[in-house]
DNA sequence: TTGTGGCGATAATTTTTAGTTATGGCAAAT
DNA sequence: ATTTGCCATAACTAAAAATTATCGCCACAA
């Protein structure tokens, strides 16, 4: 015994409407013989008799008059389904889960948040911020659609686009304002205060300093920038910082900012996503927003 | 471009449920291919990406998240429609319109509704009295699933079962009780009570005395039976009823029943039913119950 | 009665769709 | 570098659904 399908449903519900096997039949677009061979059809798949057919007159039967209730509502509910589709299809709307790395995420959302829902109104953002390692495994498993991280990341599973280049800079008690900028290298000889394990941007700042990771340091850990910039106003040590932050963070507090002479340290902003994304092309939409934003701040 | 059917929806659930083609082309009993096939052109249809594939994965994109609540649906409705057919054929179950007419339905509804709805509790019973000629117009419009009336009625669209025969007796006057019952023709010269126009019993007793329908008469008809018997109790006339009506009609009026001789007069009472009936088996068995039930009310 | 016309069922055939097996390619793991 | 797992593609076959042609029934008119 065949299946039911859609298509008896629908030459039913045609045919229960005109009452007439020819006309239901212009209807559907086919032939008169081949509606009634798909009548039977579902009638034999039922075991129902579904429409009475006299000589003058198709009717349907009570169990018919029924079953034509419930075929309305299955094929209006089939109907919605490709209406659904269609309107996911405009593209930027819908659900967007991006990631943010913390030390990008204080300075950059505010104004990225902003714009995303002013030039795309449909679009339903979900922020995440977290520390790269979990944005990456987000993303690997489907949980986040993109992440905004320092490059390179060198998954091959993932696409990376640049966004941007941002300095590091140097933040020091404001009575060290004017002296001379020191280099990587001297950094290491004074008091440098770090973000926690596991912030990228901790690694960057002591990859400048050229020093170790595994070194152990006490008591001079950060949880946030802004942490580590009171820090230095309370006159415990020095610290760098990502340009993008400057603004924010030294608002407030005691301290002065100086800017390294070339080679200045720097790192580049990026936005991952899986290859396999199926909203890739929304995504290299909204990385070219990210990326304004981004200019924006750091302008 | 092809059409949604409900086999890609089936497949689509499988492979969501899975999340592997292999296993779910199992699951389908269909080889891998297929599946890939299938999920591609159902992606195609719609437009819209609803698996995402990498290398180690396949997962639902969030738009197959919300698609497949919404297939979950609607396999289910499907699904029941095949159960709510394969129930309703469980025999004499659901709806059944069986029209009477009025100088049966008194007498005969009471048993056989209790005999019915014992015996096929499934049944949902619509009774309608009134008229041959509404009933026979009904039962053609398919408003009606049967009627019980007195036979002939000789429609070529109609199936005709006969159930019983019952006779007319004479109700008299209690006064007139133990006389010589009069013939038919004799009746003539009596004051005659019938039922008003359209009542099949009237042309019937009408018949039986050989008088024609059309000859005028004042004041002497009664819309029922009831009617007719309180009459004659009052000393207006005499009058016929079926034999069925006796107990009923006799139990508390002051009049006398006489049962004619040989060639009594009698009716037969039958069922019809359209010859496209999809409920013709059913209404063979219904009219084994109908005609139990008149036996019981004539014995 | 005897056409006759409308209408649905059936038959034979073609076209379309779905499924099969075989194979390819790619990314991950060894 | 090679193997492995897994999905996609290709070529082909089987099944399903159309098409056209034709039948048969029944109501109605001549």
């Amino acid at each position: 015994m065949a299946n039911l399908t859609l298509r008896q449903l629908r030459y039913f519900q045609a045919l229960s409407r005109h009452a007439h096997f020819g006309r239901a039949a212009d209807a559907c677009a086919i032939s008169q013989p081949a509606l009634s061979v798909q009548i039977k059809e579902l009638e034999e798949n039922l075991g129902v008799q579904l429409f009475e057919r006299s000589a003058r007159h198709v009717r349907l039967t009570s169990f018919g008059e029924e079953f034509a209730l419930r075929v309305r509502d299955i094929l209006r509910s089939v109907d919605e389904l490709a209406d659904m589709a269609r309107a996911s299809q405009a593209e930027l709307a819908g659900r967007l889960r991006i990631g943010v790395i913390p030390t990008i995420a204080p300075y950059l959302l505010p104004s990225l948040v902003g714009a995303l829902t002013r030039t795309h109104p449909g679009l339903d953002l979900h922020i995440r911020e977290t520390l790269t390692s979990k944005l990456l495994e987000e993303v690997t498993e489907g949980r986040l659609d993109t992440a905004i991280v320092a490059l390179p990341v060198s998954e091959s599973a993932f696409t990376e686009v640049e966004l941007f280049a941002e300095d590091f800079v140097l933040i020091r008690p404001e009575a060290d304002a004017g002296k001379p900028t020191p280099s990587g290298e001297s950094l290491r000889k004074m008091r440098l205060l770090l973000l926690e394990e596991g912030h990228c941007f901790r690694d960057q700042a002591l990859s400048f300093c050229n020093i170790q990771s595994a070194v152990p340091r006490e008591g001079l850990d950060g949880s946030s920038l802004s942490t580590l910039v009171q820090m230095v106003g309370a006159g415990i040590g020095v610290t760098l910082i990502p340009e993008m932050a400057v603004p924010v963070e030294t608002r407030s507090a005691a301290v002065s900012v100086a800017r390294f002479d070339a080679p200045r340290p720097s790192r580049t902003i990026g936005m991952i996503w899986r290859k396999t994304s199926p909203i890739a092309g929304q995504l290299r939409v909204i990385s070219e927003c990210v990326r304004e934003a981004g200019m924006e701040q750091l302008a």
